[in-house]
DNA sequence: GCTTTTCTAATGTCAGACTTTTAATTGTCT
DNA sequence: AGACAATTAAAAGTCTGACATTAGAAAAGC
């Protein structure tokens, strides 16, 4: 791990790597503590100052925590669901924004990736979870709900369902994969019209849960993909329009 | 963004939160330029070292890129597939091997996530993408493969299989989930039984797509779940034997 | 035996200097 | 005028040495 050829690229770059390369093959195990940072910058043969910028962009990808004081030190972090999903959320978020990923592409994967874990929470669904799902609906139905409200209530009724898949993995990498996609969803502006027809496909989704009918879930899955898509489609035909008709009186000035 | 509270907490985690909400939020686009270093300092009224430290952190998370010389400076970075993809393969592969889930778990998310790329799959699949399943296939059925080849192989053809769905967020999640659980199965040697079963599985799943049957498709990737997790358990049990009496072993001593 | 104080090793921050890189500018030659 | 070379300046990267802050451990006091 002292490995550190006289290469000219970054210093702190290359003892991060280096210690990232380390936890990830397993020499340093959960709640080692690393060196000091004054030892390692002896290790390396750089300066505290390099070593502590390679420490903090450990810190940001949550592999280390530090802790002052005497006895304190640089511990491997043993990463949480928590920090892991806040991390791919970031992540994926700005991956959709920068990319500009078509809001069919993301809203087609969003739900074939939520359809995966139809068949086990067909199979192991609580009652606590139908509950939930009965209860942001009813929710959803109240007219006085913001636009804000209405899209928390859709993340925790989406949530309960992945949950009730009670797959850990699965939880993970969709409700990373759903919360990505909010920002996409908060640019549709939800008609009471529109809040009617979803409310229904999501009644059709509780429904078959409780009934335990698998296949019945996927094609409710499905439907609701499509008529988000379709919405979708039509917000963004009108902004489309609205937009070259500005810049149309833009030329025209 | 200036806000930087007099809280006792790092300067630089903060420092780095500002900006990382600034980029998040939108009001710093992709190859916007970041005040200098000595103009951050100023500007949060904390030592260039601070800031480096928090210009690091970002940087960990390629949120930034920077640039030495006159005219450099921090950029905002444009978050790739690929970096996206190689920051999501760390995040998960730690938190399985640091979280001990069970391969079972792991392996029906894997394939379940794997099934939901089928009707795409079916629908859209190229005669490159299935010739690349085939070529794999074949290579799998070398007598002289090495495991890391067989390894290797396997990633390959499910790598094809996830891209001929044609929906790159798909990909990016799958890609990311399939390479995540890599390190798990490679703890599977794989004998020459295993192999020819698996080839079998692997056929039967080219064939299908070949034939553009969503439902065979998911059926075979269900029957390649199945069959991982069995071979598994009989692994595991073996290793969980051997440990315990080595440990009994220890015990009598 | 319990509490309080002191000690100490560690991270966190700072100021200031120097090094290296790199693009723009300026100068020179053909 | 255009191509090439030297200069310059701005910025990141690194180093040194100092001080501040924190928190666990050990010692002192009751």
């Amino acid at each position: 791990m002292k490995i550190d050829p006289t290469k000219n690229a970054d210093y702190s770059a290359q003892i991060a790597k280096a210690i990232r390369d380390a936890i990830i093959g397993g020499q340093l195990n959960v709640n080692d503590r690393l060196p000091s940072e004054a030892e390692l910058a002896e290790q390396f043969e750089v300066s505290r100052t390099t070593v502590r910028e390679a420490l903090k962009r450990l810190a940001a990808q949550s592999l280390i925590r530090t802790q002052r004081g005497a006895f304190g030190g640089a511990f491997i972090n043993q990463i949480s669901y928590e920090e892991a999903h806040s991390q791919q959320i970031t992540t994926s978020t700005l991956l959709l924004s920068m990319n500009d990923v078509s809001f069919d592409v993301a809203c087609e994967a969003r739900f074939a990736l939520e359809r995966s874990c139809a068949p086990f929470a067909a199979q192991r669904r609580t009652a606590d979870q139908l509950a939930t799902m009965r209860a942001e609906i009813h929710r959803q139905t109240q007219p006085g709900l913001s636009d804000e409200g209405w899209c928390a209530s859709d993340v925790t009724f989406h949530r309960a369902l992945v949950e009730s898949a009670h797959n850990v993995i699965l939880s993970y990498q969709l409700a990373g994969a759903v919360e990505a996609m909010q920002p996409l969803m908060n640019m549709i502006t939800f008609t009471a019209r529109n809040r009617e027809k979803i409310i229904s496909l999501h009644t059709d989704i509780a429904d078959a849960l409780e009934k335990r009918n698998q296949q019945q879930i996927e094609h409710a899955l499905l439907a609701l993909s499509d008529y988000t898509k379709n919405l979708a489609d039509n917000v963004f035909a009108a902004k489309q329009k609205f937009s070259t008709d500005s810049d149309s009186q833009k030329s025209q000035a």
